[in-house]
DNA sequence: TTTAGCTCAATTTTT
DNA sequence: TTGAGCTAAA
C-alpha cells in the first residue's frame, strides 16, 4: 500500500498493517516499547483524515488519565499536519468515559443528585459502618478482607445474589450480607466507588436495549490499549459495545502484551488477551516485535528472562539497536549499601555521561524500600521525585476538605459527613455518631444521615441538650456553606470552610513538624484549586462562567477522585525518579536501576498463595516490566542482608539474576572480606568492589524442612555459598535457628 | 470527649 | 521498623 499520508511515513510494516486494518475485531500483540502508541495515534488520524470517520463515533480507553493525556496530545499532532480541522476523538481511562457515560444517562439512574466516587478509605469506612449496623464484630471478619473481596466480586462483574452460598462458609455469608447492604448504601449516598463505575455502565447497557444501541452506534471504532490488564467487567462492558452477538458493529482493536500483564491480583484476566481471537470469530492479528526503546543486551536479557513463562504467545521481540553496555549486577551488604552504590553510580554515570538527573530511575518491589534511597539522595543533594506512596488527594488534611467539598454537593454522602462531622474537634464525638448512626438505620433509608443529623439536633428526646446544640450549628454550618458556594470562587468557598471551622488555625496551633507540613499542604491545594478555576474559566466564555460556576466544584471533585499521581509525574523535570515496578509500566528512562532483587522480595513469595507457579509467573512480568523500561544502562542489585520489619534477614540472589545470561552481565560483587572497608554513611563503597563470575544458588527460599529432631519448618533465608552456606529456617511458633547446609541439604524437601 | 500508650499486622494498587 | 487502630485513663 503506498498512502502517502504524513502519519503513515515513520510506520514499520506492521505498524502500517494495524493502522490499516480499520474493519472488523484486531488485536495487536505489542511488544515492549514497539511502538503502540504511535500506531494506535497514527490509526486514529487516519480513520479520520483518511477514512472520513467523524471523531464522534471513535472511542479510545486507556488505564491511567496520564496514557490519555499523551494519545490525546499525539493524536491531535498527527492531524496537525493536515490543513482540515478536526476535533478530538473521545479518549480517556476506563473510568472517565464511564462516568461520562453515568452523568448523562443519569435519569436512568437510582441517583437523586450527582454522585460522587468513593477511593478506597471511604470504602472502607462504608464497610465499617455496615459492620456496626449489622452487628458484625470485626474479629470475626475482617472489614479488610470483606472490601477486598468486594472489591474483587465487582472486578468480576458478581452481584450479591449471583455469589455462590456454601452454608458451612461463614466469611463467604457475611460478605454476601455485607455485600447486599453496600450496595444499598452506595445508592442512598449518592455514591460509587471504582469498581461499579464500570460495573453500572455494564448493567445499564446490558438491560437497556435503547441505550446500547445508542453507544453502539457510537462508538463505531473502539481501541484498548493495555488490553491484557482488563478484568472481567471490563471485558462485558466492551462485548457490550463491540460484540455482534450483542448487536455491536465488532470494529474494535485491542493492544497488549501478555507478557506485560501485572495486575492479576487486581481483578486482571490475561484469558481476556489470550481469548480475543476466539471472543471474536475471525480476528486478525499483528505482532509488533520490533523494539525501539532499548540497546540490544537489555533486549536479549529481557527476551531470555521471560521465555520461563509458559503461559504466553509466542512472539519474539527483537531491536536494531546497537548491543550497548553490558547489563551491571552489584551483590552488596545491606540495603545501606545498596542505597549508597545506586547513588554513587548516578554521580558518576551522571558526570562522566553528562546526563541529566531525570534521564536515571529506581525501581523497586515495595513503597517500603524507597526510604534507605530518600536518605542517601537527600544527603547527598540530589534532588529526586518519589512516585506512589501516598498519593496527594489521599492526605488527611486532603481528605478532610475535600469532604467538605463533597457533602455540600451530596448531603446524602454519610463517610464524608462522618468524616467531617467532628473534624475539627466540635465536641460531636463516637457515641454520638455511634447514636446517630442507630437512628439512621432505624429509619431504613427513609432519611439520609444528615436528615438525621438535622432531626436529632431538633428533637431533645434524642439526644442531651448540649449535644443538640452542637448538632444545629454544625447543621448551620454546613447550611451557610450551601448557602455561599453558587456564587463563590472554589478558592473563596476553600478559604472560607478554613476559616470558619479554624482548621488552619487548629494546625498552627499544634506547632508539630507534621501540623505544618499539613498547613503547607493545604497551601499547595490552594494553589491548585486557583490554578483549576482558571484553567476551567478560560474554557468558558464569561456568561457561561456565571451560569455554570456551580459545576466547577462538582467536576473538581471528579477529576480529584479519578486522579492518580503518575498522572502528576514530569518527566522533564531534573530529578531521579523513584517508584515501584509496578508504576513503572509505561514509562522508560535511560538509566534503570532495579533493586532489592532477592528471593522472598522479588520474586515475592508468600507460601500460603494457594496458585505459587503463576504467582511466581507475575513476578517474572514485573521483571520484565521494569527491564524493558530501561533504554541504554540497566543495573541489577541485591543485598545479603535486609532489615525486613526491623528483623534481620539473610538474603539470596533473585532467581531472575539467574536467569539473565551471564555474558551479558558485569558483575561487581563486593568484597565481603573487606567488609570492615564499608564505611556506612560514606560513599566509598562502590569503589570497593571487584569484578566477578556470579555464582548462584539455587532457590531454597521458601521450601519446606523436615528436621528430625525440630520438627517441620520453611526455609526463610539463605547467606553464604559452597561450603559456608547457612539457610535459616523458621518452625512453628516463629522460631527459628539457623543450620550449615553441609549438614542438612537432605532435610529439605523438593 | 480526648489523648497517650499499647498491640498487631505488614506486597504490588492504572481508577 | 512503621503505622493504624484500639483501650484505658484524664
Amino acid at each position: 500500500m503506498s498512502l502517502d499520508l504524513p502519519y503513515l511515513k515513520t510506520l514499520n510494516d506492521r505498524q502500517k498493517e494495524a493502522v490499516l486494518y480499520t474493519e472488523g475485531p484486531l488485536i495487536v500483540l505489542a511488544g515492549a516499547g514497539s511502538g503502540k502508541t504511535k500506531m494506535l495515534t497514527s490509526r486514529m488520524a487516519y480513520l479520520m483524515d483518511f477514512k472520513k470517520i467523524p471523531s464522534y463515533n471513535i472511542l479510545a480507553v486507556t488505564f491511567t488519565n496520564k496514557a490519555a493525556g499523551e494519545m490525546k496530545e499525539r493524536v491531535e499532532r498527527s492531524l496537525n499536519h493536515s490543513n482540515a480541522f478536526y476535533s478530538l476523538p473521545e479518549i480517556g481511562t476506563f473510568h472517565s468515559v464511564c462516568v461520562r457515560i453515568l452523568r448523562r444517562e443519569m435519569e436512568r439512574l437510582p441517583f437523586t443528585k450527582p454522585f460522587v466516587i468513593y477511593d478506597d478509605s471511604d470504602q472502607l469506612s462504608l464497610v465499617k459502618s455496615i459492620f456496626s449496623r449489622l452487628q458484625i464484630e470485626e474479629k470475626s471478619v475482617s472489614p479488610k478482607g470483606i472490601q477486598a473481596s468486594i472489591n474483587r466480586l465487582k472486578c468480576d462483574a458478581v452481584e450479591p445474589d449471583e455469589v455462590e452460598v456454601q452454608a458451612h462458609n461463614l466469611f463467604r455469608k457475611k460478605l454476601i450480607e455485607v455485600y447486599k447492604e453496600y450496595q444499598k448504601d452506595l445508592i442512598a449516598n449518592n455514591a460509587l466507588d471504582f469498581g461499579e463505575i464500570i460495573c453500572m455502565v455494564y448493567r445499564l447497557l446490558r438491560d437497556h436495549p435503547d441505550i446500547r444501541a445508542k453507544y453502539q452506534s457510537r462508538y463505531q471504532y473502539i481501541h484498548v490499549d493495555e488490553y491484557q490488564d482488563t478484568n472481567r467487567s471490563q471485558y462485558l462492558l466492551l462485548s457490550m459495545l463491540a460484540d455482534p452477538r450483542n448487536g455491536g458493529h465488532k470494529n474494535i482493536c485491542v493492544v497488549g502484551d501478555e507478557d506485560q500483564s501485572i495486575y492479576k491480583w487486581r481483578g486482571a484476566d490475561i484469558r481476556n488477551i489470550l481469548d480475543f481471537e476466539s471472543d471474536y470469530p475471525g480476528s486478525y492479528v499483528v505482532k509488533l516485535e520490533q523494539n525501539y526503546r532499548s540497546t540490544k543486551n537489555i533486549i536479549t536479557a529481557a527476551s531470555h528472562l521471560i521465555k520461563n513463562n509458559t503461559s504466553r504467545k509466542d512472539k519474539t521481540l527483537w531491536t536494531d539497536n546497537e548491543a550497548g553496555a553490558l547489563l551491571i549486577h552489584s551483590q552488596v551488604l545491606d540495603e545501606r549499601v545498596e542505597a549508597e552504590t545506586v547513588v554513587a553510580d548516578i554521580k558518576k554515570v551522571a558526570s562522566e555521561d553528562g546526563r541529566a538527573y531525570s534521564d536515571f530511575a529506581i525501581f523497586y518491589r515495595t513503597n517500603a524500600q524507597s526510604r534507605q534511597f530518600e536518605d542517601v539522595l537527600r544527603r547527598e543533594k540530589i534532588p529526586y521525585q518519589i512516585l506512589g506512596g501516598l498519593r496527594f488527594y489521599d492526605r488527611k488534611e486532603i481528605k478532610d476538605i475535600l469532604s467538605y467539598f463533597k457533602v455540600l454537593l451530596n448531603p446524602s454522602d454519610s463517610v464524608s459527613l462522618k468524616r467531617i462531622i467532628n473534624v475539627p474537634a466540635r465536641g460531636i464525638g463516637k457515641t454520638t455518631v455511634e447514636r446517630l448512626d442507630v437512628i439512621y438505620g432505624e429509619a431504613g433509608g427513609s432519611k439520609s444521615f444528615f436528615e438525621v443529623i438535622e432531626m436529632a439536633g431538633n428533637d431533645p428526646s434524642l439526644t442531651s441538650a448540649g449535644t443538640a446544640k452542637k448538632l444545629r450549628q454544625f447543621v448551620s454550618l454546613i447550611h451557610k456553606f450551601q448557602d455561599e458556594q453558587p456564587r463563590r470562587l472554589l478558592s473563596e468557598l476553600y478559604h472560607m470552610i478554613l476559616d470558619e471551622t479554624g482548621y488552619v488555625r487548629d494546625l498552627k496551633q499544634e506547632g508539630t513538624e507534621e501540623s505544618l507540613a499539613r498547613v503547607e499542604n493545604l497551601e499547595e491545594f490552594d494553589s491548585l484549586l486557583q490554578e483549576f478555576e482558571e484553567d476551567q474559566l478560560e474554557k468558558l466564555s464569561e456568561e457561561e462562567a456565571r451560569s455554570k460556576r456551580p459545576d466547577l466544584l462538582s467536576i473538581f471533585i471528579e477529576q480529584t477522585s479519578l486522579a492518580s499521581d503518575i498522572d502528576g509525574l514530569d518527566a522533564n523535570a531534573s530529578t531521579v525518579k523513584l517508584m515501584t515496578l509496578h508504576s513503572s509500566k509505561g514509562l522508560e528512562f535511560p538509566v534503570v536501576f532495579m533493586v532489592g532483587m532477592e528471593e522472598g522480595l522479588f520474586p515475592s513469595t508468600k507460601p500460603w498463595e494457594e496458585s505459587p507457579e503463576e504467582d511466581l509467573e507475575e513476578e517474572r512480568r514485573l521483571c520484565y516490566v521494569g527491564m524493558t523500561r530501561a533504554r541504554e544502562l540497566l543495573f541489577l542489585m541485591n543485598a545479603n542482608v535486609r532489615r525486613i520489619w526491623g528483623q534481620v534477614a539473610y538474603q539470596e540472589p533473585s532467581r531472575f539474576l539467574s536467569e539473565i545470561p551471564l555474558e551479558l552481565v558485569e558483575s561487581r560483587k563486593a568484597s565481603l572480606s573487606h567488609s570492615s572497608q564499608f564505611k556506612l554513611g560514606s560513599s566509598k563503597v562502590f569503589i570497593q568492589q571487584e569484578t566477578v563470575r556470579p555464582s548462584y544458588s539455587s532457590g531454597l527460599v521458601g521450601k519446606n524442612f523436615n528436621h528430625p529432631e525440630y520438627g517441620y519448618g520453611r526455609v526463610l533465608a539463605s547467606e553464604g555459598m559452597g561450603e559456608d552456606q547457612k539457610i535459616t529456617v523458621e518452625f512453628s511458633g516463629k522460631k527459628q535457628r539457623k543450620f550449615l547446609m553441609r549438614y542438612v541439604s537432605e532435610f529439605i524437601s523438593q
